[in-house]
DNA sequence: TTGAAAGCGCTACCAG
DNA sequence: CTGGTAGCGCTTTCAA
């Protein structure tokens, strides 16, 4: 261990012996544990201003048994998604004195498992799961050993907690959407169909064009990925095939993108020939051409939500349960037809 | 400190007791500090394994005075081009046993300065700042309290190192891309004038259209941020101006879709009536209608370079210096003009 | 309100 | 190759 001579490493004892009080008192002062007299509290101060003495915030971290440092399992850094809900989670950490320790298990049961062992390894006091694929039953396991918050999982245990935002609900909103304008041969492009929040899109596609009495066309659901790539060429199968269609949802902002260029490569313009709905509302989806309507999820409220939320179960505290809603935003996507 | 009764929490002397061996000798084992024996060896493997013994890090961070971790300074966690590099510097630590420790500095001096000193609080063992607005004077100050390895500044010091890519050289070959294509009239959408890689880029513009012998029309250098929106509102004032052009380069991929969507909106095809060249490269510039020509930025690598850096500047070794290079890639949005 | 002292769990020095 | 031991810098009883 070497000791850096430019930082002559001031401890609490130094404090306590320049300021002529005990090391407890200055530790007391600190963390206003207790009450500590004006003027040795005054001294304490001016000795730490002088030493510009900073606690070792490793010795407190072994001491204490925490590392006041929150756990976040994200499944990608570079996704808009999950940025947004990192970003929210950032800001309620901010200034609580907890910090983020980030990871990502790219959508990898092993990998989130994993890194998760990592980050309890590193004695994170907290964790926060955005999706994934571990199971349930591994998170309530995991919640034994450090309270947890996740999102897009529903989960109630006493150290454990999970929500979900509405999917099925907001896949209605916007079938309903394309419905009103007149469209009645909607195609759906699909995620991942291990993905919860794809099925519940999926399942309120189904049951809101079953609900207007319109029989399901079997060609017209389009098996994708949540990326553009799959978007793509998801719509060029789609094209290929003849199948008639007006409107195209697509189960994410991603996919969205890639039936917008398989559109563009076709000349088919949007939304004059074909109308497209999106769903998450990424930043991105306010510029592309034309402006993506989409079913917008509010992610850096959610993270916001999620950060409060481990903060509070941390604490000891009872945590706030609502959680921010879906909501259609209305662009330029969407065209009404005849 | 609560004592968690689900978790023994069981010791390195736990552990020594156990196998009748010495809480060093443990150690050494753990860390492969000396030669332990081979039935030693046994012994201590199978206790570990039978109590699931897990050293504690705090403790270990507090003797060795080393938290295992690299602070990373972003400006933000929502844009890709932050969120390539992160992702880069992640790569590079995994496995090594070091966790980034990410913050974000929002593009405000101040702010970053506070993140950093929250990160040295934390005893991070080096930093890597992404871009921001410290001056190097400060960032050389900081490196003589932990390494430092900077991106979007060059700097060099025995603790420090920051390094830029060729943007100057990367702006060139847009315009010269431009130019090949027949083009004159050459818009440009400049980034925050404050900004080193925006001013590079716009001396690259000047430097090419003068190299042709090309007068520059102070007309069409328009102020903007790097956002969508200015990029957006730069166009709408160039299109209300009722200068002539034919191409718009942009200091970065966000404001070349907010162009592209200010010409959409005016019934201006791309690349057909004008064409557009960004710089970034970003995801999403793959699947914009039309794909954009832009001048990719390897951030990845980047972030990947910068990673391995400090690593190696934690650990006394010698650092590569070999940087990724910019290059153009060439899309659909540049067209051929007479 | 204050101080002395006992560790938190680990590593590393020093003998042997 | 191994064990004993002395802390890392802090917080927190316990007693005064």
């Amino acid at each position: 261990m070497t000791k850096d001579s430019s930082t002559p490493m001031v401890t609490v004892h130094e404090v306590a012996r320049v300021a002529g009080v005990s090391a407890a008192t200055v530790s007391r002062f600190l963390n206003g544990t207790a009450r500590v007299s004006e003027d040795k509290r005054r001294a304490i101060e001016g000795v730490i201003e002088r030493l510009n003495y900073k606690p070792n915030v490793l010795a407190r971290n072994l001491k204490t048994g925490s590392s006041r440092t929150v756990g976040v399992l994200t499944q990608s850094l570079v996704s808009g998604y999950f940025a947004d809900a990192l970003a929210g989670v950032d800001d309620a950490l901010q200034g609580t004195g907890y910090a983020p320790l980030i990871v990502s298990g790219h959508w990898h049961a092993d990998e989130e498992a994993e890194r998760i062992e990592l980050l309890i390894a590193r004695r994170v006091d907290g964790l926060v799961i955005l999706s994934g694929n571990l199971k349930d039953a591994q998170i309530l396991k995991l919640s034994q050993r450090v309270p947890i918050v996740a999102f897009g999982r529903r989960l109630e245990g006493t150290r454990a907690y999970g929500f979900c935002l509405d999917n099925y609900r907001g896949a209605c909103d916007a079938v309903e959407h394309l419905l009103a304008h007149g469209h009645r041969d909607i195609a759906f492009i699909t995620g991942p169909s291990d993905h919860a929040d794809a099925l519940a899109r999926l399942a309120g596609y189904r049951d809101t064009l079953a609900r207007h009495g319109i029989l399901e066309q079997p060609q017209l659901v389009l098996p994708a990925d949540f990326d553009e790539s799959s978007g793509l060429a998801a719509v060029e199968r789609l094209l290929a095939s003849g199948q008639r269609f007006s409107a195209i949802f697509a189960a994410n902002d991603l996919s969205a993108y890639g039936a917008r260029l398989a559109l563009y490569r076709r000349d088919i313009r949007v939304p004059d020939d074909v109308s497209v709905v999106g769903f998450d509302d990424l930043h991105s989806s306010m510029y592309t051409t034309p402006p993506l309507t989409t079913v917008r999820q509010p992610l850096f409220d959610v993270g916001r939500c999620l950060g409060r939320a481990i903060l509070a179960m941390i604490g000891g505290e009872k945590m706030a349960r609502e959680m921010p809603e879906l909501s259609l935003v209305v662009r330029e996507s969407v065209r009404r037809v005849a």
